[in-house]
DNA sequence: AATATAAATGCAAATGATTTGCAAAAAGGA
DNA sequence: TCCTTTTTGCAAATCATTTGCATTTATATT
């Protein structure tokens, strides 16, 4: 997503493209893989050292709330983002060596059959898919 | 998992089948809801109120080393157990108002297509699939 | 440019989940 | 019974994340 439509995002709910924002977003473009709020709050600090652990943490939840971010629970304990960086929808294959992920286009959840959720008497509102492995440098070593 | 086989695998490997554990398991195979280890200690305590937390996660991670116990992050912050049935491999819908979770039999991994990771480079050890949306109890509300 | 208003930040402290060190208790085996 | 190892309870520590509050900053308005 390009940094002009995520301040369009921000500004259409009142909020503002700021430097710390800025900052942020920098660090989370500027590779595919998914970083934690510590990771993103070390390789701010050194651009801008007066960065706050809250503000990471706040920046990261609200633009994950408006999609500009996603927020993956790849593991106990630890949230990780990543920038949303398709228009459509879609899952990931991710990489426990190295920790990078790549995109994948199977949707499982249009094969469900929706019968099988009212079943259950369940309105579905979201869904996650991934696939954990090893990616082929990793697998290599 | 019967009793008579967990106790074996903990034995192969120097452990112990103790009173706390069987209550621990005995909580897991009630219901096949997966709790968290806030629940286990809450459910447990009932039965035997000296137990203590360190316990309970001592156990728990115990035996999801040992393959017995399932952990799943099911959202952020709070890691979820049950029972590993390793005979069927299954998925859940999670409810999230009330938090709790039903199986679903649909796995998306048996659809997908092994050429699309070979394509990727990427080799499959685990994967994850899970719906989020609201019970019809809380969708009532 | 000065003022008003809402959003954003830094700071410190709080919270919640999970882990750890340690001494005492329980379980086997020799 | 004695010895060794595992397990437990307890208390304190740790780690990730969140919150309240006073201050700063951005933007719109006069």
């Amino acid at each position: 997503m390009s940094l002009e439509k995520i301040e369009v995002l921000l500004r259409e709910k009142g909020y503002k493209l700021t430097e710390q924002r800025r900052l942020i977003l920098a660090i989370l473009q500027s590779n595919s893989v998914p970083h934690t709020a510590q990771e993103v709050y070390d390789l701010v600090k050194l651009a801008y050292s007066n960065i706050n652990f809250s503000t990471i943490y706040r920046n990261l939840e609200l633009m994950s709330e408006l999609g500009i971010v996603d927020k993956m629970n790849l593991k106990s304990g630890v949230s990780h983002f990543e920038i949303n960086d398709r228009e459509e929808h879609h899952h990931h294959v991710i990489c426990k060596g190295c920790g990078e992920t790549k995109a994948i286009d199977f949707c499982p959840y249009k094969m469900i059959n929706n019968e099988e959720l009212d079943k259950l008497g369940f309105s579905a509102t979201e869904h996650k898919f991934e696939i954990y492995g090893f990616c082929n440098k990793c697998n290599a070593k």
